[in-house]
DNA sequence: ACCAGTACTGACTAATTAGTCAGGTACTCA
DNA sequence: TGAGTACCTGACTAATTAGTCAGTACTGGT
């Protein structure tokens, strides 16, 4: 089972949060999905430059298993197909506002760039 | 390079924060420290039931060179080394609050048993 | 003398996570 | 007719992260 999955036993509350939290692009998509409130897949590909389709799709499927967030298929052609946050995911995004604030001030502390759109393409470590 | 590093450039603070607390280990050892104040290698390896020795030093060292771990050596024999928290990793102790508490909540809605001491030592996926 | 405790290092392997790329359906527009 | 958009799936590979195990130097206790 290379994906997703894991559901305790947890050391503490962080290590549960964690959990559902650890992955590339998961903090970006909880991010991008408090932000605009409802987003299309081709919407979020666009904006987590650098995602590949496949973690993307992923890491989605893991959040709705996770019951973070909520996927809407409109049964339309060309297909259509609407996520968004559900009452535990944006309790989620609450509880890491301080984190990405703190975040935000070692970034201004250590002096470190914020990705651009141009880099994004290119590696990231 | 297998081992830490990566600063910037990063997408948000979530991903500045994500970036120094990623690791199976880190969230607990910080949480160790926080709460003993100042611990030796060994002590942190009894109160991490299950860490590798390997992966203790690993996540210490990349945790002192983030700025959030203080590492202080006695020369004496047989050894003593003595760990605690920066101001920076106090600071960040204090933003994962509240995700400890999501996480918490998380449990008790999901149901998952706390990790007990004799599971720790086998598998945990 | 021998074993346990201390704080490690380093080689090697296993497991997990992420990326690439090809394909698949069902349409619309030129 | 051919290209393009939308939302995917699946096979295969690469990269990253974690675990195992052996070994070091020194000492205190039995």
């Amino acid at each position: 089972m290379a994906t997703s999955a894991r559901r305790g036993p947890y050391f503490c509350g962080i290590d549960a949060a964690m959990d559902v939290v650890a992955g590339k692009w998961k903090s970006l998509i909880l991010w991008e999905l408090h932000h605009y409130g409802t987003r299309r897949f081709a919407e979020l590909r666009r904006g987590l430059p650098g995602v590949s389709e496949k973690m993307l799709i992923q890491h989605l499927r893991e959040m709705e298993e996770d019951g973070l967030v909520h996927r809407e298929v409109y049964r339309e052609v060309p297909p259509k197909v609407e996520y968004s946050l559900t009452e535990h995911g944006v309790s989620l995004n609450a509880a890491l506002a301080p984190l990405g604030k703190w975040g935000t001030e070692r970034m201004r502390r250590i002096g470190a760039e914020k990705v651009s759109v141009n880099d994004a393409v290119t590696v990231r470590r």
